[in-house]
DNA sequence: GTGAAAGCGCTAACAA
DNA sequence: TTGTTAGCGCTTTCAC
């Protein structure tokens, strides 16, 4: 054998792709200034920058993060999970979250957690798996060791839409008994007296309606009827909510729901019916979703800023991955009431 | 110096996580056993097999599958393109999609491309360099030459929620050119004959609303009339839109919306006016949304099987992904005309 | 069935 | 400002 054949025995291709070798090669740098003049271009002189800028066009190179992420334990890669995302709610706050990091170079990886507990584990791993620099909670994760655990890898936790006194790392949202006892006193305050409630059996919204009953009775009314329905609430749900809240408590005249959608069934049974709204029945919704102000009547609903929170939460990831310090780990949104015709 | 200091100069630290190493050494193996231990079982003795595994949960060991992507060329990352996930249309794809990838141990990156057109070549870059499985573009992405750099880059694509007869690669949808006839058809078929439509100005809506009116046309119909509003479309352009249409073309007992949102829109508005559905006016909506059913009067949609698409999505790029062939690349997932009170 | 070596494409650490 | 070296943690290739 000809040892001047230096060509090793085994070779491995790889993908074909342009690489940064490439790229360095062409613009006559070392690979690693060419790196440098990519991701920090103020470290580099001007030659350098343009020559490596026009390599880079001209060969039409992608970086491949998943080397970079690899090598500098920094994959610009954010989970959010999300109980689904065919509920209308946390859309837009997923939609801002995505946005907003993808104007940072960041991008959203993914998560439903809603469906089979048992595969939230098999959920963590492969987010874990994937070293994200952050993950946000929309909604709930049931586990906690499972929140414990992604603590445990290091990586930063933001947990949105509510509001604990002690939370896991970093959170952003309001308080849902606030939400309740300003919708009783709201209603009160219109002169309603005889009032419901309408939730879906999700823990949040029952600390909604918690607060509201206390509150309805605390101002010296009646004890508010409640029906629950199932999560995720639907307008089929709340038309049948409204039905059966009828038959029993007929004397009710405002209701509370805790979805939008809820709302909409309410007011197409109420309409299906003739009963008159907001004349015999009050009706307030929650999330003022895009088509509450439209609605006939146009829905009175707590307004919460979806947006705002995803932004927020964007920003808390962005900094700790940056190194910058998060001073304050809490952030409430709040949240209004938007008086419309319905109520 | 003492020679016998092997210790190198410099040192990296690592991200303290356990790494396969680990794992390997608590096993008593080679790191490359416990990695087939992990992937391929079967080629492993049960011994190595029990010792990798209890190892593995003793350490808590999450495999980093950046690492294992650079690797294997093959990341189990799947990218998805939505104009915007607000709109409720490809919700239903992309949770379905989401599941059906979490299921086969793949993972959901998602990427908006409605905004911001300038920004779409940034949001293929992200893509790319995440070198993904695989992508699935919902909607429209919408420079041609973006799509072939997706197919030069190797990343296998799949088009949805459309039918050509020339896909990039692989497609599942359905033709909205028939969705337009069959409803131009099926109104026909009613005894209705002042038709008109409401389309969002989005282009796949456009073509079912072309094809609506050539169909009406060739029906011998009076020509529809046809009222633009801007995508994405809401109820309160679906309000606008009635208003605009009773008072330029009162005599219309019909309208084909194109999406349900819209509908549910002219229905709002429809009963704001007093105006009977379906006796005065018959109403269509398209995408079969969950509240559709439930609507008072339950309106009558074009259903499409977001599911399916999904399914089907994740079911190509999985195949792609694993090697097996895709003898079909192209899914007509069909469509169906759900007949309701609204017509 | 198991292992040693090499390398996926990139960046941190150090040196000049 | 630029370059050299040594990994990041895993899997492929080849050998036994």
């Amino acid at each position: 054998m000809d040892p001047s054949d230096t060509r090793p025995a085994r070779r491995r291709r790889g993908s074909g792709a342009v690489t940064l070798h490439d790229v360095a090669r062409l613009a006559g740098v070392a690979p690693i200034t060419a790196s440098r003049a990519l991701n920090t271009p103020t470290q580099v002189s001007p030659d350098v920058l343009q020559r490596v800028t026009e390599a880079v066009s001209r060969t039409g190179y992608v970086p491949n993060r998943l080397a970079g992420g690899l090598a500098s334990l920094r994959s610009r890669l954010v989970a959010a999970v999300v109980p689904t995302i065919s509920g209308p709610v946390f859309l837009q706050t997923v939609q801002a979250l995505t946005a907003a990091l993808a104007e940072r170079g960041y991008q959203l990886m993914l998560g439903q957690s809603g469906y089979a507990l048992e595969r939230e584990d098999a959920l963590l791993e492969a987010i874990i798996g994937r070293r994200p620099d952050g993950i946000v909670l929309t909604g709930i994760l049931h586990s906690d060791q499972g929140r414990r655990r992604l603590l445990a890898a290091g990586i930063p936790v933001v947990e949105t839409w509510d509001l604990t006194p002690t939370p896991l790392d970093m959170l952003v949202g309001f308080s849902h008994a606030d939400v309740g006892r300003a919708v009783a006193a709201y209603l009160h305050g219109r002169g309603r007296s005889r009032l419901a409630a309408v939730s879906g059996d999700d823990e949040r919204a029952s600390r909604r309606m918690q607060a509201f009953v206390a509150e309805v009775e605390r101002l010296g009314l009646p004890r508010p009827v409640l029906i629950q329905v199932p999560a995720p609430t639907t307008l089929a749900s709340g038309r049948r909510a409204l039905a059966e809240l009828l038959s029993g408590a007929p004397q009710t005249d405002a209701v509370f729901c805790s979805s939008d959608l809820l709302a909409l069934g309410v007011l197409t049974e109420a309409q299906s019916r003739g009963l008159a709204v907001p004349r015999r029945l009050a009706v307030v919704g929650f999330g003022d979703l895009d088509f509450a102000a439209d609605l006939h009547p146009a829905l009175t609903s707590v307004h919460i800023d979806g947006d705002a929170i995803g932004r927020q939460a964007a920003q808390f990831i962005v900094d700790r991955a940056e190194g910058r310090p998060v001073k304050q780990r809490i952030v409430d949104i709040g949240f209004s009431i938007v008086e419309r015709d319905s109520a």
